[in-house]
DNA sequence: CTGAAAGCGCTTACAG
DNA sequence: CTGAAAGCGCTTACAG
């Protein structure tokens, strides 16, 4: 391994100048410096560096399911950043459990400058510790009970939820069910919550056997619309609350050969690049993702900037957006001529 | 930041003390080191450790496009053996630059134990130099020309493209085209060498026109494709080299209203969550994913036990697998009756 | 502009 | 089993 005293003999100077030469200062005998550095082919250790400067140069992701394509979209996004501002990227996954997420948190503290979390549950308080520890701490995606006191990007989740519910209402639906993700998120939590409300607002009753919890995962999707469909009256639309749920949910509808949307709507929360390519193209709410990782890792490099250091923490809120495409119509027997027709045709070709 | 020191200072022993009961040596005041411990939320410094013991427990992980669900799924498998492992992954993103790779991965040499890496191109040789500073390189997904020194995690790309070759052909397909992916790339060269030297064995000849190179992103999929239906006698079955090419295949092919399969036969390389939800249940060869993730990080760590470190490089070589779904069928016209009787009804239905 | 020196927080051979 | 000491490879205030 070559260090810098290898450099300061070969070009005859002090380790002290070539460090100044490598951080940008100007010494009088740059070439030599330049030239040893490309002869021996030498690079600085990190180790070493951040030992000295108490900088890693290093931000820690962690998120719940890094295969979820909104979480890879979230960490590209904020890759772009990290790139451009010369830190680096440990990434975690936690599987949406907290213990996970403690160990992990616990394991960063001491290996990066900052962390962005899309915390497994909003009860977690690990998070907090982290700012004992003076680590700087970004939320995405989901908030914490007691997060007032971080920067955050999130969403309008609760808006979301009564996008997707007035779009069902207004198509005529009054038997309407959700799958909601684990409520102990802030997505989970707020998306039902919003869809619940705006359904009740618009005298939309949701019985119980219609309000479904699941964890966010496509299994979870497939299983409870499998028990929402041997209800004796099953319900005509369905909200589901998040991609995958939504995966889930269409290969149930698939495997018990209901019509969609013929006999139940879907709409999901969160767009999918096969979205538009689907069995039926999929009505989502939808809402940025790339973006979101972009502002969450911003905000969270403004924290090393001694200017912004003590500013107010921030919550950036970003606004749903219905996306109809074919899987939502009125329900069946509503009267629409147009949709009953095309039921009863896709009946006879399947 | 609370150091060795403090923990030593408070329970009355040497900072040397400390450590080796940090390390999980025996020490006769242990109890009063973690009461130490504990009280002062004492946790080590990484930057220290790893400059003493030359190691970081970090892992490097390059990845073309992490949006792309294949090396999602890749890192997903490579983070469950890091976990168990107790390394952390430190990821970037190349968005299938060479020159975005070589920063990285100089950035990378002196931050990680070993790097596990999906190169950009088989030409570069950037990875190559990686050895010589001493951290261990695995190949995942890719290879390098110069690569044989170099444990390698791949799949059989030219058999893959073989299966599609001879499932066309087996449906009585003669107007054959394929959209490969980048031709300096391993699985970009391989798969259409595979698919092409299939099909002259079976006699049938892919003429310059039908012979496309992609970059294994979607819009270059939509976009071949495009041209592809434009021609004055256009094919009558694709294959397309990746998962993102073949959904922008697929969206070409809806946006020109053309019947799948009826009008044309669609079959891609690499499989989807959504693939058997898709308009029409994508044909597709697949191949294991998380698992190539799992046997590259094996692979590497393999390299830390001083009793491999020496061994030959292995090369371990997954196999593809067909799976038939509904986007192939005989082409227009070849007397299957079962098959123009649902294109015709799909057309009048449209 | 430059060098000698101290020190960042650990680990580990060396004595005891 | 334990402690004092050296040293991992840098950076930076302090003199000059």
């Amino acid at each position: 391994m070559v260090t810098i005293h290898d450099v300061a003999a070969r070009a005859g100077v002090s380790p002290a100048t070539v460090s100044r030469f490598l951080r940008g200062q100007h010494v009088r005998s740059s070439e030599k410096i330049q030239a040893a550095v490309d002869e021996l082919g030498y690079w600085p250790s990190a180790a070493a560096q951040s030992l000295k400067s108490g900088r890693t140069y290093t931000i820690g992701v962690v998120v719940p399911d890094i295969t979820n394509p909104y979480f890879a979209a979230v960490v590209k996004g904020m890759e772009s950043v990290t790139r451009a501002e010369n830190y680096r990227i440990l990434l975690a996954n936690t599987d949406e459990s907290s213990d996970r997420e403690d160990d992990v948190l616990a394991d960063m503290v001491r290996r990066v400058d900052g962390i962005v979390l899309a915390p497994a549950t909003e009860q977690d308080q690990t998070p907090l510790h982290v700012r004992d520890a003076d680590v700087p701490l970004v939320f995405v995606d989901r908030d914490l009970a007691g997060g007032e006191h971080f920067d955050a990007v999130l969403v309008n989740n609760v808006d979301g939820g009564r996008q997707a519910a007035e779009h069902l209402v207004g198509l005529g639906h009054t038997r309407i069910a959700a799958i909601s993700g684990n409520q102990d998120t802030t997505p989970g939590r707020c998306r039902r919550e919003g869809f619940v409300s705006a359904l009740a607002a618009a005298g939309v009753d949701v019985p119980a056997e219609y309000d479904l919890v699941g964890n966010f995962r496509e299994e979870s999707g497939y299983q409870l619309a499998l028990s929402l469909l041997s209800l004796p009256e099953p319900p005509t639309a369905l909200f589901t609350a998040n991609n995958l749920m939504t995966l889930g949910a269409l290969k149930a509808l698939h495997d018990m050969r209901v019509d969609v949307p013929g006999q139940v709507s879907l709409i999901g929360f969160d767009d999918l690049d096969t979205g538009p390519l689907l069995r039926p193209p999929l009505t989502v709410i939808d809402r940025p993702m790339v973006e979101q990782g972009v502002l969450a890792m911003r905000l969270l490099l403004r924290r090393f900037d001694p200017q912004y250091t003590g500013d107010t923490p921030r919550h950036i809120v970003l606004d749903t957006k219905l996306i109809e495409r074919a899987s939502t119509a009125p329900p069946p027997g509503s009267g629409d001529r147009r949709q009953a027709t095309t039921r009863t045709r896709r009946g006879r070709s399947a």
